[in-house]
DNA sequence: GAGTTTGAAACT
DNA sequence: CAGTTTCAAACTC
């Protein structure tokens, strides 16, 4: 299957490729495939993953808000509940339209129908002038030439919004076909569900904003967590990267790498009329025309992004954003973009400031284009307050002034693992961490504090990393992907999804990737002499072995935390009564000629003593009180010294 | 810390 | 797809 469209992978950089959508969809059983009823209880597969392919997107607000009319909805196979609109844009087929959810359906068109073919696939033809609706392409949904937005939307079974939008270009061939003929080409939106999984495609801002394009910031606000979607791309072509616009200009899309945890933001500047995209499945001819469009996305600021509801997209307010700084924030999620309009004249100097590793990708083409991919361990690798700079040098030729600075505090999955569960270093030698060798690279991160030689899994070679990683998806599509997941229903929660290769080490050691994982082997492992399985004695001995040991450990750091807690604890309560104003005493305050002194009055101390033939023990504390007293005095002229000179002298 | 063992990844 | 090599982590001493 052609994974990346043409016109993608000229927009894109090379390694963004959905794998773990290819895999989502070669994963789906073809009884998925088939339109259940709508009761019909969440199929039981399982992708074999533990990190769901949820997405977050911005979701243009007001996509939404241009709609007028409502109650425009039909169901896919899944279950789930989708919203087309507006009407106008569709004569009907087939399906059966459905009652949703009040707050995906206020203000939206109403629409006869919409045929979802039984795969999953929604497949919106624009065919000029009348209806196409003729039989001949059934599971079509046909759109009016006219450029409108359709926004499709809907509720997952478990009543999340599932919103598509699309801008009003798409209908148009793809600019990067160049030769496109809008008629010839139908746009194809090819949406594909996922078993319980809501799925959001969100256009591209600066198509669906129009002359809105100050209301995108507040779309920020939006941040939906998503299963999958494949959108854009042509006909037989299946788009699954992820950009999500920010706004425009300067637009701000995130890119997700699916079956990876690489995170990518970009940057774009806004897109002109001529440069708008437009989808097509025809062969891309004009590259240099890129504009900010839909694509898949996936995961991995996954899980802790909470999905927004649809009503909460419409309440948006739009805003428009000026030459101050904006913070976007959405009140369900600590992510926040900072989005200062500064013109260009003061942005091209900052170029030179980027935060080590920020690449800049020069403009295709028109010059309307460019960006900065992050992936986002990078962010969550940089300290939060660390501003992002992005531009393009071919973006100042033209009179959009941008600048965007983005602090993006992804408070997703990745960066949670990286504050919480930073990862053990690598010691690469010879792999320059760009193969699946180095835990790093292949856990989608970037080498930090490792301990690597001749590292290249950095930003500082991105063009190498890109390759390496385009490189790995190519050998293996899925090899981004987390290793361990679910298994099948019956089986174990958790899995390895290939199975462990062991042949000595009886899975019992830590060579043993299932073993490594803490799961069990299971019947797709071809390992030899596994010991690790459920009734293993040499398995529990182990277990209670390393549970005793973690306990150990427990108890030895909380000891050692109390301890230190009490040390400090005690500091705090004694430094005041030997510091003057409070704060250190300086700390050159035993001098040679104090410790001198101290000395000859011990020497004196116990001259006296002897002249006074006292007992040795008595002698001893004789000196002993004299050293104290000295002590004292060394203290309370040390305070005076410090209450005279503030500073440490 | 150096050397060995191990199995996944990469290569042929 | 199987066999071999490379690689880095796990392990041992």
């Amino acid at each position: 299957m052609d994974v990346v469209s043409p016109e993608l992978n000229s927009l894109l950089p090379d390694e963004i490729m959905d794998t773990e959508a290819i895999a989502m969809e070669e994963e789906l059983p073809a009884e998925h495939l088939a339109a259940p009823p709508q009761s019909e209880p969440e199929p039981p597969q399982v992708p074999m993953e533990t990190e769901l392919p949820e997405i977050v997107s911005l979701c243009p607000a007001t996509t939404s808000m241009q709609m007028t009319s409502t109650d425009a909805q039909c169901s896919t196979s899944s279950g789930t509940q989708l919203l087309l609109a507006p009407s106008s844009l569709i004569s009907g087929t087939t399906t059966s339209a459905k009652t949703t959810s009040p707050a995906v359906t206020q203000n939206l068109p109403k629409i006869s129908s919409v045929t979802v073919p039984a795969n999953h696939q929604l497949i919106i033809n624009k065919v000029s002038g009348a209806s196409a609706a003729d039989g001949k392409s059934p599971g079509t949904a046909v759109l009016k030439p006219e450029g409108q937005k359709l926004l499709v939307a809907g509720l997952s079974k478990t009543g999340q919004p599932i919103m598509l939008a699309l801008p009003h270009t798409w209908n148009k061939p793809a600019t990067t076909q160049g030769t496109g003929d809008a008629k010839a080409q139908p746009t194809q939106i090819k949406m594909l569900t996922t078993v319980g999984k809501p799925v959001i495609a969100v256009s591209s801002a600066s198509q669906l904003m129009g002359s809105s394009s100050t209301l995108q910031a507040q779309q920020l606000k939006t941040l939906q967590t998503v299963k999958s979607v494949q959108t854009v791309g042509g006909v037989g072509t299946s788009q699954f990267k992820t950009i999500i616009p920010f706004s425009t200009p300067p637009n701000v899309q995130q890119i997700q790498v699916p079956g990876s945890r690489f995170h990518y933001v970009r940057l774009v500047t806004a897109t002109t009329g001529s440069s708008t995209a437009q989808s097509s499945g025809s062969t891309n001819t004009n590259p240099s025309i890129q504009p900010a469009k839909p694509v898949m996305m996936n995961a991995a600021v996954r899980m802790s992004v909470p999905i927004v509801s649809a009503q909460s997209i419409k309440q948006v307010v739009p805003k428009p954003l000026t030459s101050a700084a904006q913070v976007v924030t959405t009140s369900q999620t600590p992510q926040r973009l900072i989005m200062p309009a500064t013109h260009l004249p003061q942005i091209q100097p900052n170029l030179t400031n980027l935060p080590p590793g920020t690449v800049l990708t020069p403009a295709h083409g028109s010059g309307n284009m460019g960006y900065a991919v992050l992936p986002a361990p990078y962010v969550t690798q940089i300290p939060q307050s660390a501003f992002v700079t992005l531009t393009s040098s071919s973006t100042f030729s033209t009179a959009t002034p941008i600048q965007t600075q983005a602090r993006l505090s992804l408070n997703g999955l990745s960066t949670s693992e990286a504050t919480s569960r930073p990862r053990k270093p690598c010691n690469c030698t010879r792999s320059q961490c760009l193969k699946l060798y180095c835990d790093c690279f292949a856990n989608g991160e970037f080498c930090n504090n490792c301990n690597c030689v001749n590292c290249f899994n950095n930003l500082d070679h991105e063009s190498e990393r890109l390759k390496a990683i385009k490189s790995c998806l190519d050998r293996n599509p899925v090899a981004f992907k987390p290793k361990i997941g679910k298994g099948k229903e019956g089986e174990s929660d958790r899995r390895h999804s290939k199975g462990c290769n062991c042949k000595k080490s009886g899975c019992l050691k830590n060579y043993c990737e299932c073993y490594e994982a803490k799961i069990m082997c299971s019947s797709i492992c071809k390992c030899m002499g596994c010991k690790n399985f459920e009734e293993s004695p040499e398995r529990k001995t182990l277990m209670h072995l390393a549970d005793a040991a973690e306990v150990r450990v427990q108890q030895q750091t909380a000891a050692k935390t109390k301890l230190s807690s009490q040390i400090s604890d005690l500091l705090t309560r004694t430094t005041p009564a030997i510091t003057s104003g409070g704060g250190k005493l300086p700390y050159t305050f035993v001098t040679k000629e104090v410790a001198e002194a101290t000395c000859d009055c011990l020497l004196e101390q116990a001259e006296q003593a002897e002249l006074t033939d006292q007992p040795q023990a008595v002698a001893e504390r004789l000196i002993l009180e004299e050293f104290g007293r000295c002590l004292r005095r060394i203290i309370s002229f040390a305070g005076k010294v410090k209450t005279d000179c503030p500073i440490n002298c």
